[in-house]
DNA sequence: GTCTATAGCATGATAGAC
DNA sequence: GTCTATCATGCTATAGAC
């Protein structure tokens, strides 16, 4: 093929992993995992089939590095959010709702991800410790929200994380299926009210009879 | 095949419509709708692959007959489920986290589903639409719950009702991934709190300054 | 390491007997 | 309507030249 020869030619021979992962990012999304055929993937990359056996020795395998990079940067991008502290997280989140659910490729790569893993326990396991490593650091945030502005929520911080993640997931998937349903903002108004709710019962609580 | 003739035997002309979809649950759900074969469903359900064709026409479209029938039982259960009030309905939602979330072929066919919907233009608003039917039962709790307590919520009775599912299907998707992180009446102390805090909000919001 | 060519197999769908 | 048998095609993975 004199595309696949013009394009090696221009990269370096490293280059070809960076490149076979963007077209099997496109492939994989476009037409899941099972209707991707590795010829279309090495044509989309302008190499050949070989390659991908070369570098990552099957298809499944492609795939989860495929997975794999993707969590790690979804992972550093939380993070960053994080760091602006409490409101600043919250209003990433809210941001995130509305760019990953707005992205096609992101939306077809979560939903072959997610099918994927529910399917394969190792797959599961991998996705399950990124989504719990996103939850430590939520919990983290939720502590250092605690400690700055004095408010208890009267359940443990981990917990509190679920219901941010588990929120957060569940727009997205709302946000996916009828954008207009899911105005900017609605994830941050939602957590405000939620934390508030929570403030109150726990302050309940402590008056028995109340 | 013998036993595929002792199964026809057993039941009607009109079972063989059943059997297939129940075979085909159980097929497209281990395997995915891709990975799924055709001979391996007839298989399944004690008939050939010449039944699936005189009666679903295509793979696709016996695929798209089991999501009709799932969506409508589904449909017909979340409105048993809020027939008991506001308080019932609420708790038939968490019954509905533990027990959907807890069953593998239910997980395996809605992720299916969902990453179908989400390729598939067609799918996708055959779903959308269920998803709306689902909050609309939603909605008209909201209004009953209000007309009988008498709380406002500061938040239109759509928007609370899009609050709901997605919570819902987030706390399923969190339950299936790590299930000890979403315990028993998780999801009704959440929907309480929040809508304690979003009543909150709006009494605040009647009293600016405060 | 990357190419081309191909092996070896499984697939969705159809034809025609009954 | 349901069966069996088959077609035509597409697939993953490998072999061997360079």
């Amino acid at each position: 093929m004199a595309e696949a020869r013009r394009r090696r030619a221009r990269g370096g021979a490293a280059r070809t992993r960076e490149v076979l992962l963007q077209a099997a990012a496109e492939v994989f999304a476009e037409r899941g995992y099972d209707g991707a055929s590795v010829d279309e993937i090495a044509g989309a990359a302008g190499v050949s089939v070989g390659s991908i056996y070369s570098r990552f020795g099957s298809k499944r395998n492609l795939f989860r590095q495929l997975m794999t990079q993707y969590m790690e940067r979804d992972l550093i991008r939380v993070r960053d959010g994080f760091a602006a502290g409490p409101e600043g997280g919250l209003r990433a989140l809210d941001d995130l709702v509305q760019e990953t659910a707005t992205s096609r490729r992101q939306t077809l790569l979560d939903a072959e991800t997610w099918a994927s893993a529910m399917r394969t326990p190792a797959l599961r396991s991998l996705l399950a410790e990124h989504e719990n490593g996103v939850q430590s650091a939520a919990a983290a945030l939720v502590r250092r929200g605690r400690a700055e502005t004095g408010h208890e929520f009267g359940v443990p911080d981990d917990e509190l994380a679920v219901l941010l993640t588990s929120l957060f997931h569940g727009l997205c998937r709302q946000h996916r299926l009828d954008p207009g349903s899911v105005p900017p903002g609605l994830y941050t108004r939602t957590v405000t009210a939620l934390s508030r709710g929570l403030a109150e019962q726990a302050a309940g609580a402590d008056r028995p009879g109340h």
